[in-house]
DNA sequence: GATGAATGAGTTTTCATTCAT
DNA sequence: GATGAATGAAAACTCATTCAT
């Protein structure tokens, strides 16, 4: 994540900022946005309170700065998922497998995105929710995409129209993810994608 | 919602109630929980800061009143949703018809019912995610037993789990709620629930 | 108390009054002054609120007239004691006897009266000790009398002016009964005022 | 009071709070623990509201450091006082002196003192006056020992318990304080103790 | 460049008092 | 004449942010 050949100073400071953003990830995730003081941050990091905000005007700049960060993450790994291979089915099992995998691996944020691109920011004013929204929905035109070429490969069904089946495959991602963040055990994520997938691929009506 | 054959007083007194629960909604889905002061509530609602005291033995309270509320309602008009209609696809058809209106009536509301439901709520302490979320997971329930009735009379496949199903499809009607929140014009919510059943319904697969 | 010779209406009032007093000598001596709200008076006094501002102006001039009320009484008590007995020794003697008996009925008003008598009011801008410190001076300076008219009549020797004496007779009380009021079975007020008394008349040093 | 070896910083720390707690005795022997605001205790400290709480963490905290400091104060000289002489006489005379000196040094300070140690607490749920009325107690035992070594060596008669005898001399003390600090050109505090050891000393009685 | 003491605006909550019914 | 709902001033306390060292 720290680019290694940036003068010594500069890596130290990247690596300072990591360890504050980290520190207010733990803090935020498990308590939210305004149950948690800039000095519980300062102390969590092991950084004075002025040190802080010479990396963050503020504490919402140092929200928005995490949750860039993160969704930054999510996002990359994601578009790779569904870029790296080439046929449009192994394209959606890639794109379940790898945001399953993301997304578990980061727990403790996940709260914070749902809530940032799901409209009920923390901090609603925060305009963050915006740009992460804008760029969320053109990710779903790239599945819309997916679905789009598949239709006209012949491989799929125009059961309804690409973009709304964007939305219905990522939605259900996302409601297997919240329901595996609420309780891991009783609601595990498939680790199978298929079971995900059939739910779209095979018809549940019998004619 | 008010009964007309209370006395007068008490009437009164739930108009009120009522008139402060309209105003706090207003303020806590515009700009959050903690974004809102009392005295912002109290004067929107035009009584004094006092009053509301009375009504509402503190901030927290309030709120939890405002969600149950809401929720409550929601819930009823969900559960006749699915227990009116016999046939198992048009209770789903129902389900889906009764979910978008009840939702779309309230869009102020849904952000916070997100919030709770989705576990990011504004007051984590609150412990009311917890009551509501339990709530619809057995409610969710009901929904896997209409699939799997379904199924046991031959009129679904067996594509997937019933509890996985009847995830799926709330969390697709979710989905498209969400983003009509976001835009109503460029993301209406389907009028036709067949729209969002098809997706479930007809096999996206070509064979 | 309640004069019988007054029209039914008066005495009807008085009798409120009194109710509601007695309410506020039980709260305030619990609880203190400023832990006691106006609310609370009226509910255990069984009255509206509004009914008890119709008999006193505001919280103050209730509690002014209760420290009044029980004052007078204390006086009323006192004054009789030094009076009716001739004999100068028979009077300290029920003194002694008459203000433990009165203080000891009246016990959860002590603590108020100390307080109001002995400065530290708990409402201090009230007015309402210096009123009553003065009556308590010249009472005292009775107390006094009866020193000098002993020395007079030879009874007494005058170890110490009469004021000082009636001072020190009059704290040594105090004393005795602020310790028993804090622990009655620890520290009992002596049932026989010789005890008391002795300490003054007799000589402590053997010479 | 201040320690002068101590760090720059943590002296500078001490001074800080002496000045609040200053303001704080000002404030409240003037008007009562109730009548006087965290505001304005800042205030007259000439400090910012948020920089009291830095020192104190809540107004009642504030309150007990100050009834304490100045207890202990007190409590430690007046151990001196009795501890220093050999003679118990000697012992005697000292605690008048020192124990009218100490108070008159510390006049506002007075009221508080007798609030806390006479039970009329300002704030009567502090638990602090528990605390300082042990002490006192424990303190009076001393007093009464000495009484006690008095008649073992035959200095003193039995006139009454030791006990009672150290409750009426220290009841005399508060009482000719308590006189002197409503007016003190009226009611001096004797500058000779024995004008009020000779009250205890010889026999008022002439037989 | 880091530090953390100091700041004070802003929040929740209480309660004495009023006045329309 | 009693009532008690409504009022809003004032209190305790928090915490994001600044800036002198």
């Amino acid at each position: 994540m720290i680019q290694p050949d940036l003068p010594r100073k500069e890596r130290e400071r990247l690596r300072q900022r990591e360890q504050m953003l980290a520190a207010a990830l733990d803090l935020f995730s498990e308590k939210g946005y305004h149950n948690v003081s800039m000095h519980e941050i300062a102390q969590k990091a092991e950084f004075a309170i002025g040190t802080l905000y010479k990396y963050f005007e503020n504490k919402e700049d140092l929200y928005k700065a995490l949750v860039r960060e993160v969704s930054d993450q999510f996002h990359t790994a994601l578009v790779q998922a569904i870029t790296e291979p080439d046929d449009v089915v192994e394209k959606l099992r890639n794109y379940i497998k790898v945001k399953g995998a993301v997304f578990r691996k980061n727990a403790p944020f996940i709260k914070i995105f749902f809530a940032e691109t799901q409209g009920v920011s923390f901090n609603i004013r925060s305009g963050l929710d915006r740009e992460l929204r804008e760029r969320y929905t053109r990710f779903l035109d790239r599945i819309a995409l997916i679905f789009e070429s598949g239709m006209k490969q012949g491989r799929f069904k125009r059961i309804a129209e690409p973009y709304p089946l964007a939305v219905a495959l990522d939605s259900i991602c996302n409601g297997f993810l919240s329901f595996w963040l609420e309780s891991p055990e009783r609601h595990p994520f498939p680790e199978d994608p298929n079971v995900i997938l059939d739910i779209l691929f095979k018809g549940l009506l019998n004619e």
